[in-house]
DNA sequence: GTCTATAAGAGGATAGAC
DNA sequence: GTCTATCCTCTTATAGAC
């Protein structure tokens, strides 16, 4: 075992360094959490997946409950820094909030990850209250206040309640989503990616300037 | 068995008629179900909730499987049923449109049914394509349907996409109701209703008049 | 540290009494 | 039709070889 175990750095406050192997046990563990869920998932099934034996896996995480801790918060923390971390968050506010709303809707629809951990999280939230807490804390609560703020620097936009609107235009984003790409609303009701967005800036910014 | 079991009328086109030693058993695994999902969920803690034997429920559904369909099929028109049939969609705008927002949230956080089956069909979307569809054919289509139409018909609105509209409009209140009930927002950023009620009425009517 | 083999138990489904 | 008792598979977790 190495000496410097206890003293060596964090790379984030609440990320614990993972060894090589047990990346390799996240990683699998990652494909089959997300698809089936926690009941759903068997520790056999993670071990196929992620090439090593099951032993392996409890020398390195305690139990299943400790596994699944350890992957959702990793991938819980993951989550708003590819989402936001690469948004500056000030410009022309008619551009500015397409550009937002258009960066998640493609971020989600390119990478599953995101809407399958959301999926997970709201399908967990009573096993794991703390996981629950943790995306509300890291992703809703970091991204509702971030657009609060742009919204209140902004008074020309004639926003009363800036927390509340940004929580109706991250929800009204979410829930298109959600619709769309989980319950087969794509198949079922198209409703394209551009007509929530013209309507979602038309509402926002209407009172600005007349947009016909 | 009865004579007369393949040419009874069906009192919903999509629903069965139960004895009620069925609904007995319903009401057990909705319980059960509900809090626990679908993999989550023994069939010997739905017989001792309905307080009847395993092999009771065996000799009324297939198996699990068909228990749960049939269960969730029931609660999902139902649902919408609850929600929107009482409502009349005509009238002031303004009145109308907060009405039914308060309407849905006020059923939603009454009855915490609601958002246990919508937790539900997001959980099992994959697992149970036909069931997510069904809800989204019975509740969401039909709800958007139902406020694009009265919408379209209120021209001073000022709205070009009805259906888009609606969609936001819904999908505003359900991502609210999702944060505060089930992410632990209610205790981790408290917002409460009217804020929301209040800013979606002033984003949708902004065209109609000054409000201030 | 990593693997194979196995113990211990839970859960879905069925057989047979009444 | 309903209940009690049972079968068998799957799953978590561990023991012991290398």
């Amino acid at each position: 075992m190495p000496k410097t175990s206890g003293s060596q750095p964090e790379t984030l406050s609440r990320l614990r360094a993972m060894t090589q192997k047990q990346e390799q046990i996240l990683q699998g563990a990652m494909q089959v959490f997300l698809r089936d869920g926690y009941a759903g998932t068997s520790m056999d099934r993670v071990s196929a997946e992620a090439g090593v034996s099951k032993q392996t896996i409890y020398s390195h995480f305690q139990d299943k409950e400790g596994l699944f801790k350890a992957l959702i918060e990793r991938v819980t923390i993951a989550s708003f820094q590819g989402i936001f971390c690469t948004e500056d968050l000030h410009g022309e506010p008619a551009i500015l909030l397409r550009e937002i709303a258009e960066t998640y809707l493609t971020k989600v629809a390119e990478n599953s990850e995101y809407l399958a951990l959301f999926r997970l999280i709201i399908t967990e939230s009573q096993r794991f209250p703390e996981l629950a807490k943790l995306y509300t804390q890291t992703v809703i609560q970091r991204g509702r206040l971030l657009l609060s703020q742009y919204l209140a620097s902004h008074p020309e936009l004639g926003i009363s309640d800036p927390e509340a609107t940004a929580q109706i235009f991250f929800g009204s984003l979410v829930s298109y989503v959600m619709v769309q790409e989980m319950l087969y609303g794509k198949e079922m009701m198209p409703l394209s990616r551009d007509r929530i967005l013209d309507s979602l800036m038309s509402l926002v910014l209407a009172h600005t300037s007349k947009d016909h």
